[in-house]
DNA sequence: TGAAAAGTGTAACAGCTGTTACAATTCGGT
DNA sequence: ACCGAATTGTAACAGCTGTTACACTTTTCA
């Protein structure tokens, strides 16, 4: 598990025995969860601080109509609603639920206050961590305020374009791209269609191969 | 200056001389800006810890059409981007332009560190305040995820009408809300036109009258 | 007080998206 | 290799929003 946690953002820049020694004084315990498991429910108090070690997570945000946006997929060794455990209402902002079989590390928070005391390394990188974490929301917030699909889909390609490959690998379905985007499934299909109709990209499974990177660029104006 | 800061969020639970004394030993400075003055721009580095003193900030997202959703309007004695001067990219989400004359203390990032560390109660405030910001922004999703115009208006009515005041005080004109809401003003102006006709309330400016709240509340379903 | 600026109400139209339904294709497990 | 499930493609239609333009009202400030 040490080895696991050494690669965490929290613990980083921590030595496995060093990580021991600090979980030696915190008492925490180990939660095992299945896939589709509801591992909270949005408004719920955050009582804990949550290291995922393994298996896979997704937050999920319900409105009152059961439109659902996907917020985020976590995988190991990430810390889960980090942004949530302090401040004034520590609630999960989301329903989070089991993609797969797994387990996290669990300290409650009192403890993990402890935690953050005890060492300045930890303390720091967790500062980091819920700095990324409103930095993510922002970013969230900036994607979501794309007015169309189009957009969406072209500034989402675009992120993944940099690097000059040609052909972005897609690791989520279109129904999950869509709960991503805030978009309904058939609307987000139909804008594919229409682009691959443009010769813009063509859209596989598993894969887009981006084949006029520049109309695709002139959309974001 | 000191009784506007014990006051702020961050240096809250110190009296006037515990700050004045933990300033001494933090090199730190007065930055004065007047009206439209623009702050910073989205993107920029934050290089600063940001105590507004005094005046009225906003900050605004601009996506690449131009379009702007305001994020958020700050008034002393909050902090300015605390969830952005930690991270692993540390760089304003947004536009930060002033909206009145002001000042503002700013502490640059290692000194600020420094004074986290001096300090616990000053740390876990710290805490606190970007937890609060990462919560707010989650909030933010998840309003902008509401599908249409009502839907908008009813939650932003129903949040200020719980204390069971009929009567609304509005601090923004339409234009100003329509930015918040990320839609467009006359888009805005037509569904309370709407609303209005159909008796559910009364849009003054200034304030908004709540006469039907059942129905209101009916419309986040 | 009077003129300019800011704020608000309204309309018509085009464009985009959600909904629903169903067909077609691909995948996964046996 | 087969079958059921999951995924994707497509269509028609209604509904909502953005855009643009302009009239009207209220506020601000000289």
């Amino acid at each position: 598990m040490n080895t696991i946690l050494s690669q965490s953002p929290i613990f980083k820049g921590l030595q496995p025995p060093e990580i021991e020694n600090l979980l030696v004084q915190v008492p925490h315990q180990i939660r095992h969860f299945h896939k589709d498991d509801l591992l909270a429910v949005a408004g719920e108090e955050v009582k804990t601080a949550m290291i995922l070690l393994e298996g896979k997570l997704q937050g999920e945000m319900v409105d009152f109509s059961g439109n659902s946006l996907k917020i985020e997929e976590l995988i190991p060794p990430q810390m889960v609603a980090a942004g949530f455990l302090f401040g004034k209402k520590s609630r999960f902002p989301v329903n989070l639920s089991a993609m797969a079989d797994g387990e996290m590390l669990i300290i409650l928070k009192p403890n993990f206050t402890r935690l953050l005391s005890l060492d300045n390394r930890v303390l720091n990188n967790f500062l980091n961590i819920i700095s990324d974490k409103a930095q993510f929301l922002s970013r969230k917030i900036s994607f979501l305020n794309f007015k169309t699909i189009r957009e969406k889909i072209a500034f989402f390609l675009l992120q993944h374009y940099k690097s000059g490959f040609r052909n972005i690998p897609l690791k989520q379905n279109q129904q999950s791209l869509a709960e991503m985007f805030g978009v309904a499934r058939p609307s987000l299909a139909r804008t594919i269609g229409e682009l691959q109709r443009e010769g813009i990209l063509e859209w596989r499974r598993g894969e887009v191969e981006i084949k006029n990177a520049e109309v695709l660029k002139s959309i974001l104006q």
